[in-house]
RNA sequence: GGGCCAGUAGCUCAGGUGGUUAGAGCGCACGCCUGAUAAGCGUGAGGUCGGCAGUUCAAGUCUGCCCUGGCCCA
């Protein structure tokens, strides 16, 4: 080793390890790393085994990629679902494994269209069509990637390694084709068919909403209620008191339900109605319905509701009487379950084309009289067609009122009222409420083979594993046919063609090549409209209006076949990404790959996606990938369940730090780039004297204190930098420094400013800012918003990003994200492992250690690939703490793969965590000495070090031995995060790795092979060992602080009682016993056997209740009593000479052996001890003046070094001191001189006034006045 | 309205199959260390484990009801 810590040089010009920055800025690493990969293309280097540096490949391992649609902002739940996609990869990667990864794009469906729309500013089908379709698609396609660029850059920042460039994308013709193929298969068996069905309707844009669709646009409304008397044909002026939320759908009436097993009564009506003189309804909602009246309805009769059914009634409207002519059934009493008495009166109108309900009761009607009719006065836009009169034209729902009065007119209405309860709206048009309503559309008949689904299910590893059963299983239990199509333009057109002679005749082409060949001319169109438009986007070939156009003859009776007018659930086509992403099985080659890449190992996506991607590839998959169809394809091999995903990782949402979901609405969101890139947000400007209660103050901004600490800024107030978007520091104009406040009341994103300050900014606010919404804060002029920034500490960065995720909490629980909480978790790992990093590379400069010296051309970090290292040494030879520190990090090792293997990531993540800490908080603090003894001097730590078992003349080694140590932890590190946070990862291994050794090693951390344990470094009694060392020192520490006793003061002696003597014969082995009483600064250390201690400790005795509880029973209490109230050190003793002890428990004798009575050892009270389970530690701290000296000399070095640091001084750099105080800090000093000269670096030490050159502090230690001089130099 | 998940220290979260002193980190207070230094370390305070009943010798853990939040569905 070369260097020589007492030789005075600057620091070696060619060192070794580039240095750490002190100052921390993540983000800037990141981008250079970043950089890196891009040019040396390391990513695509991990995908082959022949570039990886991790031996033949060990196979494939399957990750599909969940589509996320580009035409929306990528937000936190992104990052959370691209962070735990991401780190299986990678990992699995570094076990061997070629992971491909293909990005994918959903690009069909309703929110596509609705955007356009917006942008348009038009509103529905009509409108559409009067645009024209095809001028329409064409923009659906241009807008579909509209923030391609935001994702993509997201992406890159986040390191998620994933093909962007192969991605798939759903509305491209081999992927259309694909859907088509699969379709075409469930047509062939059978499982595709067209009904009616009653759907939610968004009436203005002409289309049903999908349950997901639906559920996102509950509001709370307040709806009418009302009861209506339907008159019995036989008995007139008695009448049904029916009940109904939807007015409205009276004139579709066809049926009043009852539930036949219910008592139902008729009630006196006085003159409530003048036609009407007795109502029937439920006995039980009589006296709700008393008392909304406000009079009494005295019971007349009682009756069954079976005595109800087929009564004949008149129906409130009779527009349909016609066609009901021939139907008794019609306008009549039927018995259904879903009649209920929670609301109402027990008597439900049945309107079968407005309700699901509704229109079940009226299949089970129709299955007896199959011509029966169906009512339906409303047409598909929502308004009433023109036998309603005056209502015709009009929107249903803006009728309730006029209707429920003409009601009222004609004698019918019983009551009426409004009631508020959860109505569903438009998700997009959120103005817009749906209606129930029936219409014609194609289902997938899933009930037919729910159970191979639900067994295909029980294979499936999910985490958590109560999806399984719960939210997943439920969903599929309670299954009902897929409702396909869409009355929609943008989405992969339903490839059925039907006979325009025969109805019956339907086909499925695959395929345009298939359609070709039954019709070449079948595209010509489309050819033609690109010959005129070479723009004209090629996969719009199978994409509506073109391919609506498409005709060919039938094969059946080659009369003219034509398509459907439906598209697609875009869900199925997400859900057809395992073969649709290759174009399977069209395109060439697709076969392959597919066969390759199915079905997958894992995928991820979050809880939400249950009822979306998971069912919809699980479906899909199930149905077309039976056995006899995996034959026909020809597969390699026969796939079993489960497919096509194996391991399903499901996950949680971020909330905002109240748990709250995030909302751009709200505003209580951080936007990733505060944690990626800049802690800053923009906010409206307002004025301060506009803010209720706040004092206008130049220099001095106000915002809502959410927002305050949403920028993680603490206290009163904070400085933060000011500036407008468009004349950012980087475009020229300076920032703006102001304080600023957090303001009680203020709404968020809205800062307010004085006057002069807005002049200075160049801002004026729009007219009453403080109404500004978050989300529109983006959309104001430039003059009207401003950039808050915190320029002070720079962004948390990409991988603390990540950590966060996966070191919070379990992926399937909500995470609270804020910039606060990223920089907590990036504190306890990163910044931990920064530091200890840190503190080798310097030391290792300063000694010139290279662990490639002697070894150039080591091709691996594992100990067999140091082994040739100058100075390498087996884990076996080195001293105690470097076998401890390699045993954990082989435990951790060992821990984290088991539980990345598992995907139980936060579980691996505390593993680092405990790994990280260990290193820092004891490995580097119990060895800093090491790295700094100098060769042939041994400094006091050193000596002491060589007492505890390592030689003087082998010093130099034991130093080596550390920083070999060191290095390999660092380096192990390294590996083992690479998964987690690459960018620091891949940054230890360039510095610790790959400048040693600039070409032998592999080229980045990401093609190293992930660490194995190495299991002959793995000491499990040392672990606990070291887990009592650790704990009696915590419990010395702990005497001292409560006895006021500074760690610097050296004392006497320090007794141990241990808890488990099994213990002792380790613990007082020297390198052990050195730690305790290094830490503790004792001069002694006694571990007391029993019969030792002395009053300091006493014993306490207590039943073992998990081996005694069985046993006793109730009488476990008495026990517990009995041993609370014995001699505990004479019980301790018979239990330890006789192996039992006999108890008196209510007259009832028990022998109790050693594993039924738990011996806890206790400190007294009133002496200077502590003890907790690990034992009990007792300090003698009577002070000789030799001790009190030592103390005192301590005490100067402190000074001294703090001196230095005050100073500034190198870490090698000279100097010479003068000490003068009373006799005995000039006894003390000249005691201490060659401590003094070797700790601080002293060249010389002078007693006595004399130098008068230097640094002079006048000080007072210990009650003792002293100065001392240091002066710079030999 | 139904289902699922969650509620543990000021904050973020751990707490196999019930076992009697409920843990960690952050923050806070106090202190230590000073050759990792705009770092590091220790100790402490702080908890009716959402509430109420129940089962049990024993409940954060099991059961029932309720409250709050989230998600899914109506």
């Amino acid at each position: 080793m070369s260097g020589d810590p007492s030789t005075p040089s600057a620091p070696r010009a060619n060192a070794l390890f580039d240095k750490v920055g002190t100052e921390i800025n993540f983000p800037a690493e990141e981008s250079r790393i970043l950089a890196f990969w891009r040019q040396q293309g390391i990513f695509e280097k991990t995908l082959r085994a022949e570039t990886r540096a991790t031996g033949p490949s060990r196979g494939t391992f399957v990750f599909y990629e969940g589509p996320p649609t580009a035409n929306g902002m990528p937000h936190n739940g992104h990052v959370l679902t691209r962070a735990v996609k991401d780190v299986f990869p990678r990992y699995k990667t570094m076990c061997g494994y070629d992971v491909p990864r293909k990005a994918g794009w959903d690009t069909h469906g309703l929110p596509v269209e609705v955007e356009v729309e917006k942008e348009l500013r038009i509103h529905g089908k009509a409108d559409i069509e009067a645009y024209g379709v095809k001028p329409f698609i064409s923009r659906c396609i241009a807008s579909v990637f509209r923030y391609t660029e935001a994702w993509e850059n997201l992406t890159s920042k986040i390191g998620f390694w994933v093909d962007l460039d192969q991605a798939y994308v759903t509305y491209h013709k081999s992927y259309v084709e694909s859907v088509w193929w699969a379709l075409g298969e469930l047509h062939r068996k059978g499982l595709l068919y067209q009904g009616e069905k009653v759907v939610w309707w968004w009436a203005q844009g002409g289309t049903a909403l999908s349950s997901a669709e639906v559920g996102q646009g509950y509001k709370t409304v307040d709806d009418p209620s009302v009861y209506v008397a339907f008159p019995l044909v036989d008995v007139p002026e008695t009448a049904l008191a029916v009940w109904t939320t939807t007015p409205w759908t009276l004139s579709s009436n066809m049926y009043a339900a009852v539930r036949p097993e219910f008592a139902y009564v008729e009630v006196d009506a006085g003159d409530l109605l003048p036609g009407v003189r007795r109502l029937i309804l439920a006995a039980e909602l009589r006296e709700p319905l008393e008392k909304k009246l406000g009079r009494p309805l005295p019971v007349a009769r009682e009756l069954k509701g079976f005595d109800l059914v087929g009564k004949k009634y008149r129906p409130p409207f009779d527009l349909f009487s016609a066609r009901a002519e021939g139907f008794g059934v019609i306008h009549s009493v039927i018995g259904a379950d879903f009649v209920t008495l929670d609301a109402g009166t027990g008597i439900v109108h049945v309107a079968p084309a407005f309700g699901e309900d509704d229109h079940a009761a009226h299949r089970a009607q129709a299955r007896s009289n199959p011509s029966l009719p169906l009512f339906n006065a409303v047409k598909p836009d929502g308004t009433f067609i023109d036998a309603m009169g005056k209502y015709a034209g009009r929107w249903v729902k803006a009728c309730d009122k006029e209707l429920t009065a003409e009601l009222k007119e004609r004698g019918l209405l019983v009551h009426a009222e409004t009631y508020r309860h959860e109505y569903p709206f438009c998700w997009r048009a959120d103005e817009d409420p749906l209606i129930q309503y029936a219409r014609p559309a194609w289902y997938i008949r899933t009930t037919a083979l729910i159970d191979r689904a639900i067994e295909n299910n029980q294979t499936i590893q999910w985490l958590p594993e109560h999806i399984k059963t719960g939210r997943f299983g439920d969903f599929l239990a309670n299954n009902v046919d897929w409702a396909l199509s869409r009355e929609r333009f943008w989405g992969t057109p339903l490839n059925i063609w039907i006979c325009t002679k025969d109805r019956e005749h339907r086909h499925a082409p695959t395929s345009v090549a298939e359609i070709e060949k039954l019709n070449p001319q079948a595209f010509a169109h489309f050819h033609e409209a690109k010959r005129a438009d070479p723009s004209l986007n090629d996969n719009l070939i199978v994409h509506k209006p073109w391919i609506d156009e498409v005709t060919f003859p039938c094969p059946t009776c080659s009369a003219e076949m034509r398509r459907v007018p439906e598209v697609i659930d875009a869900w199925f086509d997400s859900g057809a990404m395992p073969f649709a992403q290759w174009g399977f099985p069209h395109a060439p080659g697709s076969k392959e790959l597919f066969d390759r890449a199915f079905p997958a190992d894992f995928i991820s996506e979050a809880i939400d996606q249950t009822r979306g991607w998971f069912y919809s590839l699980l479906m899909i998959s199930t149905l077309v990938f039976d056995e006899e169809t995996q034959t026909r394809l020809g597969l390699s091999r026969l796939r079993s369940y489960p497919h096509p995903y194996q391991t399903c990782v499901v996950l949680g949402h971020v909330s905002d730090r109240e748990g709250k979901k995030e909302s751009k609405s709200k505003g209580n969101y951080t936007p990733p780039e505060v944690i990626l890139d800049r802690v800053r947000m923009e906010f409206a400007a307002a004025r301060t004297s506009d803010v209720k209660g706040a004092q206008p103050k130049d220099g001095v901004a106000l915002i809502a204190r959410e927002d305050y600490e949403g920028l993680d800024l603490t206290g009163e107030a904070a400085r933060v930098h000011l500036y407008r978007a468009d004349r950012a520091s980087d475009v020229g104009g300076a920032p703006v420094v102001m304080e600023i406040r957090p303001q009680k009341g203020m709404p968020r994103r809205i800062v307010a400013l004085a006057d002069a300050d807005l002049a200075r900014l160049g801002l004026t606010p729009k007219d009453n800012p403080l109404s500004v919404m978050p989300n529109d804060v983006p959309r104001l002029a430039p003059e009207q918003r401003v950039f808050v920034e915190d320029s002070s500490t720079p962004a948390p960065g990409a991988d603390a990003f990540r950590w966060f995720f996966y070191a919070a909490s379990p992926p399937w629980t909500n995470t609270r994200h804020s910039l606060t909480n990223v920089r907590g978790y990036q504190k306890e790992f990163a910044v931990k492992l920064r530091n200890v990093y840190s503190f080798f590379t310097i030391y290792a400069n300063i000694d010139g250690f290279s662990p490639a010296e002697g070894n150039p051309d080591a091709k691996g970090t594992a100990p067999a690939d140091l082994a040739k290292s100058a100075g390498y040494r087996l884990a076996r030879e080195r001293s105690l703490l470097d076998r401890w520190m390699l045993s954990e990090l082989s435990l951790a090792t060992r821990e984290v793969r088991a539980h990345l293997d598992a995907y139980h990531l936060y579980e691996a993540a505390t593993c680092l965590v405990d790994l990280v800490d260990a290193l820092s908080n004891w490995y580097v603090r119990r060895s800093r000495s090491r790295f700094w003894a100098a060769e042939g001097v041994e400094s006091a730590a050193g000596a002491a070090s060589a007492a505890g078992g390592v030689s003087r003349a082998s010093a130099e080694q034991d130093k080596r031995d550390a920083y070999f140590t060191l290095y390999e932890v660092l380096v192990a590190i390294a590996k083992l995060s690479a998964p987690f946070t690459p960018f620091q990862a891949e940054a230890l291994y360039q510095n610790l790795v790959r400048r040693p050794w600039p070409t032998s090693q592999p080229e980045s951390v990401h093609l190293c092979a992930y660490p194995e344990a190495d299991e002959a470094a793995i000491d499990e009694g040392l672990a606990r060992e070291m887990r009592a060392v650790r704990d009696l020192v915590s419990l010395g520490l702990q005497v001292r602080t409560a006895h006021k006793l500074k760690v610097r003061q050296p004392l006497a002696r320090a007794d141990i009682v241990l808890g488990d003597q099994a213990l002792t014969g380790a613990l007082q082995r020297e390198e052990n016993a050195w730690l305790i009483r290094d830490e503790l600064n004792v001069k002694e250390l006694r571990f007391l056997a029993p019969g030792e201690e002395g009053a300091e400790v006493r014993y306490v005795l207590k039943p073992n209740f998990r081996a005694l509880g069985p046993k006793l029973g109730k009488k476990v209490q008495l026990a517990k009593q009995a041993l609370a109230r014995a001699d505990a050190a004479a019980l301790r003793t018979k239990l330890a000479v006789e192996g039992k002890v006999s108890l008196d428990l209510d007259g009832e004798a028990f022998d109790l052996g050693p594993e039924e009575i738990e011996v806890a050892v206790e400190a007294s009270e009133g002496f200077a001890a502590a003890g907790s389970r690990v034992g009990v530690v007792v300090l003698h701290t009577a002070l000789t003046d030799a001790l009190r000296d030592e103390g005192l000399g301590r005490e100067l070095l402190s000074r001294v070094q703090g001196l230095r640091k005050e100073l500034d001084l190198g870490f090698t750099e000279r100097v010479r001191l003068t000490i003068d105080g009373s006799d005995r800090v000039k006894r003390v000093t000249e005691a201490f001189r060659d401590t003094l000269m070797q700790e601080a670096l002293a060249t010389s030490v002078e007693v006595g006034p004399g130098a008068s050159d230097g640094e002079r502090r006048e000080l007072n230690v210990d009650g003792e006045a002293l100065v001392i001089v240091l002066a710079r130099g030999a």
